[in-house]
DNA sequence: TGTTCAATGTCGCAA
DNA sequence: TTGCGACGTTGAACA
């Protein structure tokens, strides 16, 4: 990784196009060629930047930018596409390498897909009887969390939510209908889970016929796995 | 700013919990005090970090952390949520400290408002005979991005989207429900419009009689103004 | 100041 | 590879 820090301009063409004026700040050019302009604050996300895969091409200024002061230009080209980045540096103050290696990664935990696989694992939550068909079931307009069968053999559509608002239930709706067309699977029956369920939501739901579950993350995770929580 | 290179481990806690195990990387610390930790690859995304505000706290690793090597913790907390980072520093190969000063900002073109205000001055890319109504046509849940008059006098509602999915035919739907029950507007014919429709989008535009129809913003662009992308 | 919506979104998973 | 949805989303416009 190497670290720049000097007064420059950026100039970026692609999906859009913008532009940085002259001024000092940061420059992180990773292992990969990806590109990185930071300023001194703001949050995490660059002020401009290149995502892999790229290349950084350094070059000298033509006549006209010489003449402003542009000691070099880098040209960072996207390989996929047409996005540019071109960076004109005046006076660079630092410019130091580092040899940092291959990251082992980040280990999360808290997230809605692991939620999902959870109640997949523990579909009696739902009631008594239940067996599950498959998580992510195919439709038209998109897959269904998880298809299940309760206990007088009818199908079963859970959607899964960490916050359960007013869009989660459209959602569950428009699989309904559309899972209710099919006569290999109606009628289906439909099944809001969540962590959280708001009231409004919970009033929707109720009005449509959908039975709300709140789901207990604590409890799915430590009765599958005890230990995944500690790091 | 200040930059580090560093072998470090580095803990976060709030909406998530995530761990990142002992490696070397490069910590970021603005003049606002947050706190970046990149590797040397992925996106312009950290690792890691913490949005201001917040405070950083350099501490003596305990008894425990001093034997597995650390030299010393790290503390940053958010102001306002209980949001925390610890970062354990173990070997420090690189620390430097720069004044960046402020920044002027970023100058973007090309983004949504700019289609809506393209084609509202095409309104015939929508076919012949098409008059523009309004841009921005107020509702009760919200403006329609434009209203226009088709060739036999309709009404024409139409919803622009850089990338069309199935989120914008709802919100179109919702639209065109409200609109429809006005007797000076009704009928109302429905009009999808974006760079580029989802297959399942476009599925349930057509099942909902809403016509697709797809952008070509460099044309749009081109007639209207062809020399607003230099600078 | 809170809410809504776009984003050069990015990221991760499953088909 | 592609589609799809969540995200410690971030950021800006608007009420």
């Amino acid at each position: 990784m190497r670290i720049v820090i000097a007064t420059c301009s950026v100039d970026y063409t692609g999906r859009l196009t913008a532009h940085l004026p002259l001024a000092r700040r940061m420059l992180m050019v990773k292992a990969d060629g990806s590109v990185l302009v930071h300023a001194d604050g703001g949050s995490y996300k660059p002020l401009n930047w290149m995502s892999p895969p790229c290349t950084l091409t350094v070059g000298e200024p033509d006549v006209a930018d010489e003449g402003l002061g542009v000691a070099s230009v880098w040209t960072v080209q996207s390989a996929k596409t047409d996005d540019r980045l071109v960076v004109r540096l005046h006076e660079v103050v630092h410019d130091s390498e580092h040899e940092l290696g291959l990251d082992p990664g980040l280990v999360k935990d808290g997230v809605e897909a692991h939620l999902q696989r959870l109640l997949a694992e523990q579909i009696h939550v739902l009631g008594n009887g239940h067996t599950l068909v498959r998580r992510e079931f195919p439709t038209a307009i998109g897959p269904v969390d998880i298809l299940a069968r309760g206990p007088h053999g009818r199908s079963v559509a859970v959607e899964i939510k960490r916050r359960g608002d007013i869009d989660g239930v459209e959602q569950l709706t428009r699989y309904l209908e559309l899972l209710n067309r099919d006569p290999l699977l109606a009628p289906v029956d439909g099944v809001f889970a969540a962590q959280e369920i708001k009231p409004q939501a919970r009033v929707l739901a109720t009005d449509r016929g959908i039975r709300c579950v709140v789901l207990d993350y604590d409890a799915l995770r430590g009765v599958d796995d005890p230990d995944s929580r500690l790091f």
